[in-house]
DNA sequence: TTATTTATGATAGTAATGCTATCATTTTAA
DNA sequence: TTAAAATGATAGCATTACTATCATAAATAA
């Protein structure tokens, strides 16, 4: 048995839904190398159409341009992941356990799921890290918005915020520390293995460590309560 | 009596020494006004000569490209901000108040200074607010990083996590628990204004809350230890 | 004061980026 | 099997991101 994950996309984020065609999942596939390799500000449409073997004009059908390409895929991300939190802690009762583990799916490098789809997770992982914010670090942030592009990353904050208040009803502060642990789960990450003075894991370079460090953060911070 | 506080700046990061010239500091003033009006990314340096009243060449023969005048304008915040927080903590005997006030001037807007120099720190605030990270999310880091450009902001992540070793030696994590606090002081700023639902400030959207909510986050986790 | 370096302004030019448009050909769906 | 839709190939254009040249103005040193 082999059932695969669907997401439904926001399609104000494409022209043509790239999972429609065998271009379309190239475009996917090749982007998430292509800004993984070289960073999304080198990233073009002319380079990746080169990658695919089509024309940039070809790209250009599927996407308007390459942030709203940026956005499709940071938004897939987040309901991927909103995903794999609900199916990890599915059944668990303690709602402690269920942030702990939400936690160590918001900062362990994922691997590559070979079957699901075109898109590798790994890659995409590196990404999020490297240029999510960049997604909503914009003037049009606005607009954007408007037009709910950002409602997976939103969404993966009110579960995460629901979990919070689970475990301590009357913590004053569940959207904000959500919206903390997810992105400092990345940018710890990214300041571990570039800026690691920032950090203090800076000699092993692990993730456990990370996580290790977001527990205490919340923990101490809801126990209080 | 007038003290001016003058910074000294990586020389690696210009070309020309900005300060050292009319035109120069009109760069610096202008770019901080144009990058906070259009954003980073339609920001270019034609435009920014037409603004000033010179030529795009002119603007070259100071800065290398775009980015590097943007790790420019963020490594002088930081380095401003290490002053302020030095000036304001000074004599300060009590750890938790030096760190409560030092979570006060991370999260509040500044008031421009009329008289200290070219740069508007108000206008400079909100770009490290909306652009800052960018400085560091790039494919360059780590060369950038070898080239000291990043020290101001190590430098002012290593003054807070002393202070939090202060509060609390026994803390485990006082370097990622800094990068947090600085980093969270402004993306919840961003957050509340732009992407209101990711926090709990939405309503009045008051920078107090974010100072309450990093204070509670902060000193749970050092009464615990 | 003059001579000389140094900074600026004016102008040009070039490769790459970020698109849009057209039209012929192939693929797909009715 | 025919019409519709998607792709490939090519062209073009405005903007961006620079680099180069040369004349002039301003600062400075002899």
């Amino acid at each position: 048995m082999k059932l695969e994950l669907h997401i439904k996309m926001n399609e104000a984020l494409f022209l043509r839904n790239p999972e429609s065609s065998e271009l379309g999942k190239n475009i996917l596939k090749h982007s998430v190398q292509l800004i993984s390799k070289t960073g999304f500000e080198a990233f073009t449409f002319k380079k990746l159409a080169e990658d695919i073997g089509t024309t940039e004009a070809g790209i250009y059908r599927y996407f308007e341009n390459k942030h709203k390409l940026l956005v499709y895929l940071t938004a897939w991300y987040w309901a991927w992941l909103e995903f794999q939190i609900s199916f990890h802690t599915n059944n668990m009762n303690n709602p402690a356990e269920k942030l702990k583990r939400v936690i160590k799916l918001l900062a362990t490098t994922v691997e590559d799921d070979e079957n699901t789809s075109y898109i590798n997770e790994s890659l995409l992982y590196q990404i999020i890290i490297a240029e999510g914010s960049k997604a909503y670090l914009t003037k049009q942030v606005g607009e954007d918005n408007k037009q709910q592009f950002f409602k997976p990353y939103k969404d993966l904050c009110a579960v995460v915020g629901t979990i919070i208040l689970a475990c301590c009803p009357n913590y004053k502060y569940p959207k904000s520390l959500a919206s903390t642990i997810i992105e400092m789960a990345h940018f710890q990450n990214f300041f571990m293995n570039n800026l690691p003075s920032l950090t203090d894991f800076g000699n092993n370079k692990e993730e456990s460590e990370i996580i290790a460090f977001l527990n205490d953060l919340v923990f101490n911070s809801l126990e209080k309560n």
